[in-house]
RNA sequence: GCCACCUUAGCUCAGUUGGCUAGAGCAUCGGUUUUGUAAACCGAGGGUCGUCGGUUCGAAUCCGACAGGUGGCUCCA
């Protein structure tokens, strides 16, 4: 398995050198960055100074490399002298691989910041420096690379290149953008057609889509770029999952708090967020007084002022604030992104004040939340354990860092969390756990978090007074169990394809009249009154249209259950449900009571479950 | 913010090299029909072609700016 790995590797890599070989010959002032192999295929940075690629030059591309392929020449590895290497990628004009081989011969490594010299896919990485590197050709294209590759240009299997984007040279904004080619590869031409046919599928579930088709929320130009509406369908998924984040928390001895959305300038200066958030806040303009408010970006301050309103016993602690609020960041226009990203931000936020000693009970506490409210919600997530690296970019007493990373990392093992530890991850002012899931295109995004403070207490002088006496500072911890619920809507909709539990389902019951006739659309008013006295969301379509054609419109919607209301219905008062086919348990559901099918609704809505218990 | 691309009716999309009153399906509304588990039939309304400016005898079509969006980069929940 892992071999056919390294060949597919081999293989992704080995495209990226040839479409690079490809490039420098229709535009011979090309200069190269790295062409890593990834997850579903191969990219290259490029760097054309003036001229830019663009989709439309794909096809002269790929023609280009059709030919490279079709005459087999085979890559022939070279070794070379460091410094002879460097004369060659001044003298070929290739100034990002002169500057990958000065750190090679300094420190023996290309690897900037956190990439991964595997992942880089170029050249050896190592802690001591090389005098010896190795370069690839293939025809007249000669590649500063460590490889491997396949052994010729035919022996690359099935590609095509899907975009290009711009990637600032070593990940860094300050450098010079390149233009990323990226391409898609798989060893048959099957596997090729079967991966970009799943990406057709994805886009069937993206959330942007699915929110629109099942009218859950909207964008509005006069309001705003990043800044969602959300309907009334919308709004129940809303309720129903901060309700449940509410009702976990407040189990684990959460207090819901409220504070208002604005603050003045002062508080984040205090914070230390006024410089580190600068151009992100949105500013508010007092007309009364001359003071400068701030939407706030952030709740962690807000919740501090109740807890330094008055002296504080370590009796009381710890102390559990928790609210599930609105927070507002002035996002980069480019970085928007449908519900993922966005500039209007719910969070099911608290934050806990407590001693150094509590922190492993409260980790751990939070942890099983969280194990709770993913598990019903039947999601699976990875923990990122992000910790501090060796910089000096963090605040706080390493000691106590090194402390808590430990009882982090232990909690998590404890609990058998599906984990990876990332050094330089955390936070300027504490160590954290994120929990990451994944969205229809693969991509991993956070959502759950909690983090430890050590900085915050310090700068707001937060105190409570100890057994003996004496004054001490608390430790926070900043938790949210959603994480943003824009965000974590975006891949609920996307894990679940718009097929909502029946707790959240916004419509749990589409009634639909077999006519119109008065003694059957009374039935069906009725029936839908009663659901409702039990809780239930409910609709009634007496439309005068087919009862086929109300079916479809109830599947599309996706409503858990259905129900046709006619004559027998009301002769034998019993139905046949239609049962969402994700749900059901057998592929015939049986008549059941009206009175006996609304309650088990009801009961399946309160439990949380996901499969029906109607049947036979 | 940066790179590439996209924007025609509420939605999904047609619209040949710039050239008659800009089309279709679904949805909506009206009528006929009174319907039994994934689309009955007939008809109507709905678009200053994202906005503004330019080129041209003539612009949905070509150019520019702006806005909104998509995929990435950077940043981040």
């Amino acid at each position: 398995m892992a071999e056919q790995n390294d060949q597919l590797g081999a293989m992704r890599h080995s495209l990226a050198h040839i479409m690079a070989a490809a490039v420098q010959k229709l535009w011979p002032e090309a200069k190269f960055g790295v062409g890593p192999a990834v997850a579903d295929g191969f990219y290259y940075d490029i760097d054309l100074g003036e001229a830019k690629l663009s989709e439309e030059d794909f096809g002269k591309i790929e023609a280009e490399m059709a030919k490279i392929i079709g005459d087999d020449q085979p890559f022939e590895r070279q070794e070379k002298a460091v410094d002879e290497a460097i004369a060659w990628a001044k003298e070929s004009g290739q100034p990002y691989k002169e500057e990958l081989l000065n750190d090679l011969k300094r420190s023996g490594t290309t690897v900037a910041k956190d990439l991964d010299a595997a992942e880089m896919g170029t050249i050896s990485g190592g802690d001591a420096a090389v005098d010896q590197v190795s370069f690839y050709k293939n025809g007249d294209f000669i590649d500063l690379c460590r490889g491997p590759h396949v052994e010729s240009t035919g022996k690359v299997g099935a590609f095509k290149l899907l975009r290009v984007s711009g990637a600032y040279w070593r990940g860094n904004e300050k450098n010079p953008q390149m233009q990323r080619l990226y391409g898609a590869a798989f060893a048959t031409d099957k596997e090729l057609r079967q991966h970009l046919n799943m990406l057709e599928e994805a886009k069937k579930r993206d959330h942007r889509r699915l929110g629109q088709e099942l009218d859950l929320f909207v964008f509005s130009d006069m309001v705003g770029s990043g800044l969602p509406l959300f309907t009334p369908r919308g709004t129940v998924l809303r309720d129903q999952l901060l309700g449940f984040s509410e009702e976990l928390q407040r189990a684990g001895g959460f207090q819901k708090v409220a504070i208002p959305h604005i603050t003045k300038q002062a508080l984040y200066e205090r914070s230390g967020h006024w410089d580190k958030f600068g151009e992100e806040l949105f500013l508010v303009k007092s007309q009364e007084t001359s003071d400068q408010f701030v939407l706030k970006p952030m709740n962690c301050p807000h919740h501090i002022q109740i807890y330094a309103a008055r002296p504080r016993s370590y009796r009381e602690l710890p102390i559990r604030y928790m609210e599930s609020t609105v927070q507002y960041r002035d996002e980069k226009k480019g970085e928007l992104n449908g519900l993922s990203r966005v500039r209007a931000i719910s969070i099911d936020d608290a934050h806990v004040f407590c001693m150094l000693e509590q922190i492993e009970a409260e980790f751990t506490s939070i942890m099983n939340m969280i194990k709770d409210m993913y598990g019903v919600l039947d999601m699976k997530f990875r923990a990122r354990l992000s910790f501090r690296d060796d910089s000096d970019a963090y605040l706080g007493d390493p000691a106590d860092w090194e402390k808590a990373q430990v009882i982090i990392e232990d909690v998590a093992k404890k609990l058998g969390i599906d984990y990876f530890v990332e050094t330089g991850e955390a936070a300027f002012y504490g160590p954290k756990i994120d929990i990451m899931v994944t969205d229809a295109l693969g991509r991993e995004w956070q959502c759950a978090t909690q983090q430890l403070d050590f900085v915050q207490p310090e700068r707001f002088g937060l105190a409570y007074v100890a057994a003996d006496g004496s004054e001490q500072r608390p430790v926070m911890i900043h938790k949210a169990l959603l994480g943003s619920f824009e965000r974590f809507l975006a891949v609920y909709i996307e894990h679940t394809a718009g097929r909502f539990p029946v707790w959240l389902a916004p419509e749990q019951i589409r009634v639909i009249t077999v006519n119109q006739e008065g003694p059957i659309t009374a039935f069906a008013k009725k029936l839908a009154d009663q659901a409702r006295e039990l809780g239930l969301r409910v609709e009634v379509d007496d439309s005068n249209e087919s009862v086929g054609k109300k079916i479809r419109a109830a599947e599309i919607g996706k409503v858990p259950y259905t129900m046709v209301i006619g004559e027998k219905e009301i002769a034998g008062g019993e139905v046949v449900p239609r049962i969402r086919k994700d749900m059901a348990v057998q592929d015939e559901p049986a008549a059941v009571g009206v009175e006996q099918f609304l309650k088990t609704v009801a009961h399946e809505a309160k439990s949380r479950v996901h499969k029906t218990s109607l049947h036979g």
